[in-house]
DNA sequence: TGGTCATATTATGTATAACATAATAGTGAT
DNA sequence: ATCACTATTATGTTATACATAATATGACCA
């Protein structure tokens, strides 16, 4: 099982339209041509020449590329190969009120599984920098006013810190992505109302943990300060 | 911190192309309208009109939404909205060839995250028929024959199931994405080698685990169970 | 009446040509 | 040698025409 026989596999059919067609010629052009990062692409004219369709197919599939993060086109320099941000991308097809319910759902429960699966990460590249802005922003967390805005607004800060901590650029971007839509699932009813308010694991047990114990315990910690959204779940 | 403030924040400058305006205006139009899965959006020709630019702009918009799977075209019947599976949008940019090394370590964190975090949505929902097909997969594996082909397909047949089980659709379709990044991944030598190659916790182990034990020593031993990826990125 | 086939219609797909615009290269004057 | 102006280049946008596939229409026949 190859890399490029699965990537075949995905396209089985035969109803590819021309643009289609197109867009995987260039691509495969530009891996032939072993093309990295910050290199030009051919000009439009040229690649209708070389791949004899007009110029409107070969504008659409660039397009596509464009849509997908593998270039940048700016006038008179032509287009350049550029460092795909995944989720960037993916963040556009990310409209909460496209998505479907269930769709929703199961990123709510990937955030859970991420975060406490990220324990690892955390302690092996957390600073006593981090240990001392973790413990800053729970000092300034607000007393038991749970449906408040300002709470939500601090458990957020408290959470998107560890992704920082994790080092882990994908990992905060897609984190950066999961927001709106939490704040969409939380609006809309799609999950249970949570049985009880009260967290077991508070966000200072976490700071304590990370300061003195393992990532063992700081999955149970953390496993056990998402609680209530578990609980919703279920 | 609203969804729709988040959305805004993301596109600050004002850079923006017309074909950029006009996609926006036409994901705003779709919304008010409140535009379902399955409903037909308004014509080409109309939107020319509506939006007073030429069919040119705006069929390079509705490509955009095309390649986010927000929507699909066909002949004569026009455009309709549909669900976009957002990693199948992403599976499109996903070319291992084409991301960054940063990026791809990130990816390999990414699943090892995911698989240790998933365990309560696993013990949640596995069947007793799920155990005895993991027993199956175990059975027929390959004895210590490390470097082999064979040995790597049966090691994701295994961790496949457990996405399965998960019963996540998005998560089972994020692993299927990974796939062709780690045989990428393990063939690039841009992970370190591995420092022993004897398995902590083998899969025997792990069924073990999910038979008589609980998430939290589920996580402990897939945590172990992966040593060998871990110790390849610390 | 009811079904089947050819034809018209419709909306997307593709091709071509022309002009607009922005960025760069090049030229010339001081 | 520097600055300003112009020419050039490649993408961005518009307009038009035709191709293609799917559907609707309607005539025709049994």
């Amino acid at each position: 099982m190859t890399i490029t026989s699965i990537h075949q596999e995905e396209q089985p059919t035969e109803n590819h339209s021309l643009v289609d067609r197109v867009e995987t010629q260039i691509v495969e052009l530009l891996r032939q041509q072993k093309l990295k990062v910050g290199d030009v692409i051919p000009k439009e004219m040229e690649l209708t020449e070389m791949l004899g369709v007009s110029r409107t197919v070969i504008r659409e599939a660039l397009m596509r590329l464009k849509v997908m993060g593998l270039i940048e086109s700016k006038k008179r320099k032509g287009s350049v190969i550029t460092s795909p941000d995944i989720f960037n991308v993916l963040s556009k097809s990310m409209n909460p009120h496209i998505l479907d319910q269930e769709t929703l759902k199961d990123m709510f429960e990937l955030r859970l599984a991420l975060e406490v699966g990220m324990a690892d990460f955390i302690f092996q590249r957390i600073t006593p920098d981090d240990i001392n802005e973790l413990k800053e922003i729970v000092s300034k967390e607000p007393e038991a006013s749970e449906e408040d805005r300002f709470f939500i607004e601090h458990e957020i800060s408290f959470h998107s810190k560890l992704y920082e901590i994790s080092n882990n650029q994908s990992l905060k971007n897609f984190q950066k992505l999961l927001l709106p839509l939490f704040d969409y699932v939380h609006n809309s009813g799609l999950l249970k109302i949570p049985v009880n308010s009260l967290r077991y694991v508070s966000h200072k047990g976490l700071v304590d943990v990370l300061e003195n114990g393992s990532p063992e315990l700081f999955r149970n910690a953390m496993r056990n300060h998402l609680e209530n959204h578990f609980l919703r779940l279920f």
